[in-house]
DNA sequence: GACCCATTCTTGAAAGTTGAACTATGTAGG
DNA sequence: CCTACATAGTTCAACTTTCAAGAATGGGTC
């Protein structure tokens, strides 16, 4: 990208940022697709599928509320409609009613689906820390948390409200 | 990934790692998903496919063969035939035939995907920039750069000789 | 209650991705 | 030349994701 705008020149990036820029693509894409053939392979699921499924495994009576779910797991409520129909499927998650509010639904693990969590965890993990926690030296991996904390920060969705105070 | 079946208790993340993990598939679906929306709403394909202009804007006399292609955007053959198949739709990029090898195809950067690329990078910089190079310190872009390249050393994939060290 | 709008979740169609099978061409050895 | 296998790229079916639309319930106001 180094041809001209059109009427005001944008800050292109220099030749540091750019190395930045496509190494950390790189590793991105590379990690994402391994951890979703790991995961393919040893749990039958793509990686989002077994983040919901820890999520669950997390929380009380290992049921949530779809939204909440989403929201924790960063994907739209149409996403999750279609994953988490996908997981009933396989019989790792069920389906229950709220009762305090009709329009609800819980997602709760079953345990079949702990069960696949317990069997499948220790190959995740251990997929994980070959690629990044025994790779880095560990003033590295304090760096590199605190750097995907401020990237985070600027991308959070927040509430429009909350986003003019200024107008109130 | 040949650690399953062994009875060890894995190692699993200590709470700063897990932090650390949380954090980072956090940043990078947000990132990512930003960029999708931003670049399918201004440019009207997703990042992937940006990614493939762009390398392809950057290739001497703009083309480059297939498989040349799929490894630099990381993507499999079959994703790249879809993928042009849609550019090529849009008349962003054009198909030729590779006389040295007819098997081969070449995939060309048109005009008018050249001007699509012009028209749309600086929006898209200017996202890059805001989630990660306008956010962080000089020193923590530098991190990140050497991080990521640790990261991606280990999961390139390598050949099938050099992965075995073991056995030398 | 009647009205209005927000929230929750689902649905359906279109777009994108995957992995395996397939076509066609190249390459090496006999 | 023939065989065998490798490589380049495409195609198909199954699956996943997205976007827009829709059904149902909740909550507020008059």
């Amino acid at each position: 990208m180094d041809t001209m705008g059109d009427t005001t020149e944008p800050r292109w990036l220099n030749d540091d940022e750019q190395r930045v820029w496509r190494s950390y693509l790189h590793a991105t894409t590379l990690l994402e697709d391994h951890l979703d053939r790991q995961l393919q392979r040893d749990a039958g699921m793509p990686h989002v599928y077994y983040g919901l499924l820890v999520q669950l495994s997390q929380a009380p009576r290992r049921r949530l509320r779809m939204t909440e779910l989403a929201k924790s797991a960063k994907i739209t409520r149409s996403r999750l409609s279609h994953a988490v129909a996908r997981l009933e499927k396989n019989g790792w998650v069920r389906r229950e009613e709220c009762p305090s509010d009709k329009r609800g639904q819980f997602a709760r693990l079953t345990e079949e689906g702990m069960e696949v969590l317990r069997r499948t965890a220790p190959g995740h993990v251990a997929a994980v820390r070959q690629a990044m926690f025994d790779r880095l030296a560990p003033e590295q991996v304090e760096q590199l948390g605190a750097i995907m904390r401020v990237m985070a920060e600027g991308l959070e969705p927040t509430d429009p409200e909350a986003d003019l105070p200024w107008l109130r």
